[in-house]
DNA sequence: TATTGTTATACTCTATAACTATA
DNA sequence: TATAGTTATAGAGTATAACAATA
């Protein structure tokens, strides 16, 4: 019963977003019981491969500017998920905590739990495809990591 | 000299957020001189595409909240974008105007630059299996439109 | 009773500018 | 001079609940 959208659906940038929105809602409603914000989850997810790295590390792995960092790590200290030393005087070393392991574990399992919901209605060739191109996209593709 | 994220890399939601937020950025900068942001910039495009349609019926199309239409609808009314007639006395019909036109037709025009650009690193190849794949993820692909 | 539009409100993510203290 | 973190603030999109008017 929906107005067709014809213009629109030929956009890679429209469905893109539809795509994605409809993937982030999915994951915010599987991580909420944990009571844990997807920006959140990554960010952790981040610390916890990468032990002693800074704000600014994960922020730039993300894509999240450093003003936005500071109230997302306030908050995983307040819960007691990350533990910060200074490093520098400047910088500080974040690592996740014994409690904030349990946190990566149960996110770990929910993030795959969703993934798979979607994976479902896709082959593996549309899902290899998919992550072949995604990057390419936002310029992360072809050139070896780090240029 | 950023920190490797191989286990987010392999998500699909995490690489579809990666890859929407970098196309509506650079749509959000092309968009920019016309002061139309995206999402006013596809619900007109939907009413242009259906003269007197009703609000709801752009949302649903688009999957924008009815209370989250009603400041979007009014700012293009401000704007002169568009003109709302009295359909049935609970629900309006929305018309883009002679004003909204020039602005559909530019904002079309922007919109094939901003899209040329990113296809500009995609194989045709990619480009058809991506429009292909993206609707399936959303639950928009196979079942017939009107489900 | 269900639908359309509306109001009010809150949350999530993102963006910029300016400041501090260190290097 | 550049970097890491911080503060304050604003914007954009999205979500819910409740209400009035109408069908």
């Amino acid at each position: 019963m929906a107005l067709p959208t014809p213009f629109l659906d030929r956009l890679l940038g429209y469905q893109l977003r539809r795509a994605s929105a409809a993937m982030m809602a999915d994951l915010a409603r599987e991580l909420a019981d944990l009571d844990m914000r997807p920006a959140e989850v990554t960010a952790l997810l981040v610390m916890a491969d990468h032990p002693d790295c800074s704000q600014s590390e994960v922020g730039e792995a993300l894509s999240i500017k450093r003003a936005n960092m500071v109230p997302l790590v306030a908050r995983l200290m307040e819960r007691g998920l990350v533990d910060r030393t200074r490093a520098d005087g400047r910088s500080h070393a974040l690592r996740v905590s014994a409690a904030g392991e349990a946190v990566v574990a149960a996110a770990r399992e929910r993030i795959a739990r969703h993934e798979a919901r979607f994976l479902a209605r896709l082959s593996p060739q549309q899902h290899a495809a998919l992550l072949a191109t995604l990057p390419v996209i936002r310029g992360a593709g072809e050139t070896a990591p780090g240029d």
